[in-house]
DNA sequence: CTGCTATTTAGAAAAATTTCTAAATAATAT
DNA sequence: ATATTATTTAGAAATTTTTCTAAATAGCAG
């Protein structure tokens, strides 16, 4: 895992919903697409990132492709920072 | 406290840096500048952006200023990341 | 007060990110 | 095979971020 990518997938706000979104349930481009006032093509472009900072994996179903939390290295982000509090 | 601000604070790889050198120690301004290959007005810059985000404090000491962690942001972020892998 | 050191602020250039439109893929359905 | 729907890719414009140089501020020290 990379801290850079982590950290920068997770620094924009729309991309931090994304994560809220998935947290309750999988979803489709299309139906985390509809949560904003964005095209399909930008929603992609964040995805995209997500998906390289392995935050979030797909699979695919019919011509829809579903997007899933991988909760791992959201922990691994969860280690690095409570090494900077000190308790490790 | 602001997600944005905080996770944006922690998405560049020198205020990460910055954030590990002060987790074991306080240091100047210019002690900080000394790990890094850039100007000082970079690394100030760098700073402001730590400090507005509340992951450091400073204290004014002759002319010096020195920088410390303040680990309870840092730990109100590992909380959103938790509510993310479900344990709340 | 004058000079010296530490740090910040201002403004500009360079680099990276976000967003859009239009076109391309991919899979299904008729 | 053609049409339809879902999603991604490419390229460009707009915005934000990072960095630098030069100038400003702040606090000693002589």
């Amino acid at each position: 895992m990379a801290f850079a990518e982590t950290f920068k997938a997770l620094s924009d706000p729309v991309r931090r919903k994304i994560m809220e979104l998935l947290k309750k349930e999988t979803l489709s481009a299309g139906e985390i697409g509809s949560h904003f006032d964005m095209t399909g093509a930008t929603i992609s472009y964040h995805l995209s990132i997500l998906k390289k900072a392995e935050l979030i994996t797909e699979t695919r179903q019919k011509n829809y492709i579903y997007y899933s939390l991988n909760t791992s290295v959201v922990e691994e982000v969860m280690l690095w920072l409570s090494t900077l509090k000190g308790d490790n």
